[in-house]
DNA sequence: CGGGGTTTTGAGACCGGTCAAACGCCGTGG
DNA sequence: CCACGGCGTTTGACCGGTCTCAAAACCCCG
């Protein structure tokens, strides 16, 4: 029953974290994500039966902050489900020009666009200390034979992801830079607030210049904006940590304007 | 061996097309796509072996230009690959503002997005008229039990989508309406191109105002630009008429700049 | 030959980008 | 312990691009 915990370093440095099986550890706050607590209780079965070698395992690994869970353009074997921490993940045009993609908290999948590839198409990196679930692609696709809840977890992981980028489009697609801003702190609140930590205060784990590229802005606008708010009194910045003050009123600041595009 | 062809309508009169069974036709066009010609081998070994009963059957259905292929909150039951023809697939936002999220074409598979919940989360309109394989998720599941093949194509299927997704977000983050509307040109020629038909001239199917909200910028402007594109002699437009005359200038619009986001 | 809808074009205001400087936080080293 | 320097953030001034509002031109259709 002693924890297990050898720490693995390569010459890189940077894309590996400390390993331990997961056996030793229970689920947490996953169960506050549908899709996560199926899948979490399939993977206790599965490893409670104890079945397969050492592979078929689902491990949990430890990352520092700053350290990557897969690079651009490494050999795709596996999605990763964060259990705990927060981090980036990250996508690379032609000119080298990072676009943050999202940041994933507990209860996402991450590597899930490099599926289709036998290479990863963008990157994830921890901006916190991070606990992640390796799914290696091959053994979560035989569980999902097995189990028909499990299937429908991983098929929803990927519907949802989609939703979830088709929101962000819709997003970019209209709305001035404090409307955006706006968004994007309310999406934080609801986010912590599902994983129990305050909806009220928290702290911008990421740089005002991963916001404004997530948000499609420049991080001057996006220090503007906070500044902004802060004035005028619905919210309280002081660098990264945040307060919300009037929630209703960050609400209202959504867009009031598209197109119609009459039919 | 008579051709079925039965139209139904309901007096809503949008969402339903003509229907037959697809083993009257051929798959056409779909070779060149490599996941859609995995899936299609393997319907026509489903479909020829003519197992289970009516339902178990992937029809081809047909759409006239105008009819809705499934409606915001229908129930869900299907994913539909397009055949042929031409869609738009949009979002709706709280105040019911519209944004386009695709234009799928032959090879796409639709209501990807909605599979995560009971009912469809965004609609699919034609635009053209559609030739549109139904599949019935319950029998694609069950038909990807038995073959591996098509297992992976409904992975790759669903990775694929979310990867387009994410070079938009990345186009929509950056960039200039100019260099937007010339990679959106591009995309549009490439994808004839791949299809059989010429990249260099071809029709814009969809309005100013949806090309627009798909690039996230307003009409007037999608004008004003394909005017001085115009005028600079790299392309040729004349109503929804397109030409490509200088291919490698509008690659070159593609925008030069981005944050660093150093770490 | 009109009439409705789409597209084009124009003029002005405003937002956000750009460049630049000052500030604050924090770790390093004297 | 404090001084220094690096880095991220804030704030300012200016400029350019895009939105907005509006009117004219154009297309398709009857």
């Amino acid at each position: 029953m002693s924890s297990i915990n050898s720490s693995i370093y390569t010459d890189r440095g940077v894309n590996h974290g400390s390993v331990r099986p997961a056996f030793n550890r229970p689920l947490g706050k996953l169960k506050l994500w549908s899709h996560v607590s199926e899948i979490g209780d399939f993977l206790r079965v599965q490893l409670s039966s104890n079945l397969g070698d050492q592979d078929d395992r689902f491990q949990h690994i430890n990352y520092k902050a700053g350290q990557h869970i897969y690079l651009l353009g490494q050999p795709f074997e596996s999605l990763y489900l964060v259990n705990s921490g927060f981090l980036k993940s990250v996508l690379y045009d032609d000119l080298g020009n990072e676009q943050v993609l999202d940041f994933p908290m507990s209860g996402d999948v991450l590597a899930i666009d490099s599926l289709h590839t036998n290479y990863h198409n963008s990157e994830a990196i921890a901006l916190a200390d991070c606990n992640i679930i390796k799914l290696p692609y091959r053994n979560l696709i035989k569980l999902s034979h097995r189990s028909e809840q499990v299937e429908r977890a991983v098929f929803g992981f990927f519907s949802k992801e989609l939703m979830n980028q088709q929101i962000r489009l819709s997003l970019l697609g209209k709305s001035k830079a404090e409307a955006r801003v706006a968004q994007f702190l309310l999406l934080l609140s609801n986010r912590f607030l599902s994983l129990g930590y305050s909806g009220n205060e928290f702290n911008l784990r990421m740089s005002r210049c991963e916001i404004g590229s997530y948000l499609g802005i420049k991080l001057e606008t996006v220090s503007r904006v906070l500044s902004s708010l802060n004035e005028s009194g619905l919210i309280s910045v002081r660098q990264k940590k945040i307060a919300i003050n009037d929630i209703d009123a960050l609400r209202n600041l959504q867009s009031p304007s598209s197109s119609h595009c009459s039919h």
